[in-house]
RNA sequence: GGGCGCUUAGCUCAGUCGGUCCAGAGCGCCUGCCUUACAAGCAGGAGGUCGCUGGUUCGAAUCCAGCAGCGCCCACCA
């Protein structure tokens, strides 16, 4: 055999052709020059015209707010539709990821208003157009950082798409659905109370205010019945009611729980249950509101629960939406007592007016005590909804909105689901999705906000015609009258995202794209979306489209820090995807989150340690840089032979890693498709680490020594299966491998002159299915795996050859003609087939088709000394364990201790009992066979 | 109040149809190696009654029921 040399010290080795890489992947360099190379491809552009030749698979990106940079959630998000997208280009598709921004209605408001707080001012110093303009100098420079960073983490979107939802065409869109729905009736203004942010001075919608729970009370107030009501209230106290009682100046009054005594001011009416037989006789009553001596009557409505508090509720209409609704059942008054203009306020008792809410609860409150009208208050915890932008109480608030009717939007797009014209993964978000369908409420999209498209509504000041026009009108269309003012607010940022999938190709109108690219493929998006959006969009596209937007939906788990929280900017436990990259590169990054992230599940990353978070993505990518070094090195400048041709002269280890290719890639293609990117990243990490690198590689290194046909072999299979190896790995981990391609010197058909990313995605072959070659090596590994593991044991230093002896079992014949192959990976001298020598000193094992090995180790290591070494060590052990064996036997032990330190004494004892077991067989095993 | 999810090695998590990938991976740890692809590495190890209790089955991490802990979503009990 061959033995070692280094490579081009004399003629006949391969030519040295010292490539100069370096041992690390220099992503900082490379990533820039390889996203160019990508960009003066086109590679990412994709247009209808090439879509007639090849399918298309479209991915609408989910468009990221403009308010701020990107972060981890997003990088997590990018990367998957990345790898999708860049998976289905290589299939041959024409892959189409559509990029944009989200100009993020009261989000971005927000920012820009808190900007100007500190300067100290507030939106109104600047009026309506400056602070527009205000809000577009801070988006279009964030919009341009979020998009370069989607580019530095890779993606590859088709970039002359880049749309923003405030856009010229997007505008359009909106304006065109909205007059639409209102044509048809699907658009209705009207007064209802609806969620009102106190602190962003607008009205929400009902996902927007989100359930918090809190820890408040619930009050007792005692309401005085009017005089000449007096009759009703006894007998309802005769009838054995606890809640109905006489003020010491001999009125009667009912007592009602409230969790908002302030509201009282606005109370029209009180309540009970029409079963409640202990108030029958109250209804049809009056009562004297307290502190405004407002009579109100008391009515029955099927909401009141008597089980809850007294059974008397005071109803408050204007500012509660169940209030609302009994008074609507039961023609009850609605009075609004919190206004912008409190002061003027009419409905509101003087003191009373222009109070912040807590200031009002606690001025009622002392009024009513002043009274002595507070009956007591009772330790409560109740869910109140708060802003999802900035956390203020929302206040329930009656007041004058645009809705759209969801109902029979929501019909079609709910049958979508039933019928698997659309599908979510994971499934179970398919309940939750059907869930709010079915029971959807209408939609409140005006929104009282400078920032956002204008609702595209004018009321005529003379004869108050209200005009719904696509385009601006200049006079009413009624009475001719110029004086038409615009309605003030705007629409709800997701009014104009619902239209994302069409909207971004051009729609209204006809056009190419937009007949080629909807309905789209894939959608991948964060759960916390999915009404907001995800939903909105499938009753938009099943409405104006009348097909669902994208077939399947990938609904990705959520990153956290180690102590599972969200990341988020308020908490400082994020981590900037950017700062990511430059430290370990967009490869590193976007291979930790593929293969970190289950289908779905949620993803802990180290904030405080980003070197250890990152760690899998950043090792890999420098073991797959040098492994292709190796490659590229070995293979040299010479032509490689196809691998066709070098079929006949394959070698076991060929064989093998060729059939388990077959495999991996089969696999690869079987996760990916079912959205188990991190099953693809499994399957492809064991590919090319466990197996081409720490076998393949290692196997064919004597071969690569040769100059001749072995060589030859070796260097056409190790060529194709890093080159299929990099294929496969592309979507994942893009510029390492597109830079390992380019360094790949020219393939049998010359494709690799063209680049990775468009290049085709392997298909496996059934030739190149082996089953007895991969039985065979997978004997092999596990005789070196002993063999290494033995020399361990006996502490045989790999500087030292062994021979071996191998006997028994159905393998042995894999052996012939493998004395390089062992010598390189085990350090085996000689193998012969034959049992050991009665009396000879060494070690043995047993494999697990029953080959006996045994490793001769008299001349090896001075066995004298070994087996005095493993005396000495047994005795040691021996003293412990006797002792541990003596304190389980004593009965006082085991009695008194905790039985925890028993249990502890009796693993101690067993575990000491193995190890001297363990060194007991090895001694013996050097006493001779 | 409803609905859903999670609990597997020290940590973070895979585990598809119940059975030779069923007890796995990465990180961490121990031991030995700077072996000319890679110390961000190589080789050899240690480490888990798969949350608990029952049940179904020839066979359960996997299916069923109950329990415990954690998390999420929805909901107008004032």
């Amino acid at each position: 055999m061959t033995s070692r040399r280094p490579a081009g010290s004399e003629p006949g080795s391969p030519p040295d052709h010292h490539l100069e890489l370096p041992a690390t992947f220099n992503h900082r360099g490379a990533e820039e020059r390889i996203r160019r190379l990508w960009e003066a491809g086109d590679s990412f552009a994709a247009s209808a015209q090439d879509a007639k030749k090849r399918e298309p698979y479209v991915i609408v990106i989910p468009p990221p707010n403009v308010t701020a940079v990107l972060h981890m959630g997003h990088g997590l998000n990018n990367t998957i539709q990345d790898v999708l997208i860049r998976w289905r280009r290589m299939q041959g598709r024409t892959a189409l990821w559509v990029p944009g921004t989200d100009h993020a209605g009261i989000a971005t408001q927000n920012v820009v208003e808190r900007r100007l707080a500190a300067e100290g001012k507030t939106r109104y110093d600047l009026g309506r157009e400056a602070f527009a303009r205000r809000v577009w100098d801070h988006v279009e420079p964030t919009g341009e950082r979020i998009l370069a960073q989607l580019k530095a983490i890779g993606c590859s979107c088709d970039w002359n798409r880049a749309r923003f939802t405030l856009d010229e065409g997007l505008t359009r869109s909106v304006r065109e659905i909205f007059v639409r729905l209102y044509e048809d009736d699907l658009i209705y203004r009207g007064r209802y109370v609806i969620n009102w942010c106190p602190r962003c001075l607008t009205a929400l919608s009902n996902e927007e205010a989100e359930g918090s729970e809190r820890k408040g009370h619930l009050w007792h107030l005692r309401y005085p019945l009017a005089p000449g009501h007096e009759t009703a209230a006894a007998r309802t106290q005769a009838a054995g009611a606890q809640s109905v009682g006489r003020l010491p100046d001999g009125r009667w009054y009912l007592v009602v729980s409230t969790t908002r005594p302030e509201t009282m001011l606005g109370d029209t009416g009180v309540a009970v249950g029409p079963g409640d037989d202990r108030y029958r006789g109250l209804v049809g009553a009056v009562v004297e509101l307290p502190l405004t001596g407002r009579k109100v009557p008391i009515v029955a409505d099927e909401s009141v629960r008597a089980d809850f508090g007294t059974g008397i509720v005071k109803v408050t209409p204007a500012h509660d939406l169940s209030d609302f609704e009994i008074a609507a059942r039961t023609g009850l008054e609605v009075l609004d007592i919190m206004t912008e203009r409190a002061t003027t306020n009419d409905n509101v008792p003087q003191p009373f007016r222009g109070l912040r809410r807590s200031d009002a609860r606690s001025a009622v409150l002392s009024a009513l005590e002043a009274e002595g009208l507070v009956a007591g208050r009772d330790a409560h915890l109740h869910t109140v909804p708060r802003c999802y932008r900035c956390d203020a109480l929302v206040e329930p608030r009656l007041s004058e909105q645009w809705f759209v009717r969801m109902k029979a939007l929501a019909q079609p797009a709910l049958e979508a689901s039933r019928t698997g014209a659309v599908t979510f993964a994971p499934l179970r978000w398919t309940r939750v999705y059907e869930r709010w369908m079915e029971d959807i409420r209408d939609w409140c999209i005006s929104r009282q906000l400078w920032w956002g498209h204008r609702i595209p509504v004018w009321y005529c000041q003379d004869c108050g015609h209200v005009s719904v026009p696509r385009e601006d009108p200049e006079s009413c269309a009624s009475c001719g009258s110029t004086l038409l003012e615009q309605d003030p607010d705007v629409l709800d940022t997701w009014f104009s995202s619902w239209l994302w999938p069409f909207s971004v190709f051009g729609w209204p109108g006809e056009s190419e794209d937009l007949e080629t690219f909807y309905p789209g493929h894939a959608l991948s998006t964060a759960p916390e979306i999915l009404f907001f959006w995800v939903a909105r969009m499938i009753m938009s596209g099943c409405h104006v489209m009348g097909e669902v937007p994208f077939q399947r939906v990938y609904l990705h788990g959520t990153v956290r820090d180690t102590q599972g929280r969200k990341m988020s900017k308020s908490l400082g436990n994020g981590i900037d995807p950017m700062e990511v990259v430059e430290r370990y590169g967009a490869d590193a990054l976007r291979f930790t989150l593929v293969a970190g992230a289950g289908v779905g599940a949620d993803i802990r990353l180290d904030p405080k340690n980003l070197e250890a978070a990152f760690a899998p993505g950043r090792n890999f990518v420098n073991k797959l840089w040098n492994a292709g070094r190796f490659v590229v090195m070995s293979l040299g400048k010479d032509p490689v032979l196809p691998l066709e041709e070098a079929a006949g002269e394959f070698q076991l280890e060929d064989r093998w890693i060729l059939s388990r290719l077959q495999f991996a890639a089969r696999r690869a293609d079987e996760e990916l498709e079912a959205f188990r990117m991190h099953g693809a990243a499994e399957v492809l990490r064991e590919l090319f680490w466990s197996e081409f690198a720490d076998w393949y590689l290692e196997s064919v290194k004597d071969r690569l020594q040769e100059n001749g046909p072995g060589r030859k072999v070796a260097c056409s299979v190790l060529r194709h299966v890093l080159e299929e190896v990099i294929r496969l790995l592309h979507p994942i981990v893009p510029f390492v491998t597109e830079e390992l391609w380019s360094l790949l010197p020219g393939s049998e058909d010359g494709d690799n002159r063209r680049l990775l990313i468009v290049a085709p995605w392997p298909e496996p072959s059934r030739e190149l299915v082996d089953e007895e070659a991969e039985r065979r090596f997978k004997w092999l590994q596990e005789l070196v795996v002993r063999v290494r593991s033995l020399r361990k044991e006996y502490r045989v230093g790999e500087g030292q050859e062994v021979s071996l002896l191998v006997t028994g079992g159905s393998r042995a014949h894999v052996l012939k003609g493998r004395e390089a192959f062992l010598r390189r990976l085990a350090r085996v001298g000689s193998v012969e087939a034959s049992a050991p020598a009665p009396g000879a000193v060494g070690a043995s094992a047993v494999l697990q088709d029953g080959t006996e090995l045994f490793l001769p180790l008299e001349g090896v290591i001075d066995v004298n000394r070994e087996r005095n070494r493993l005396t000495r060590e047994i005795e040691r052990l021996m003293v412990g364990l006797k002792r541990s064996r003596a304190r389980l036997a004593n009965d006082k032990f085991v009695g008194r201790a905790p039985s925890d330190v028993v249990e502890r004494e009796r693993e101690k004892a067993d575990s000491w009992a193995r190890r001297v077991r363990k060194l007991q067989e090895k001694r013996a095993s050097l006493e001779g066979a």
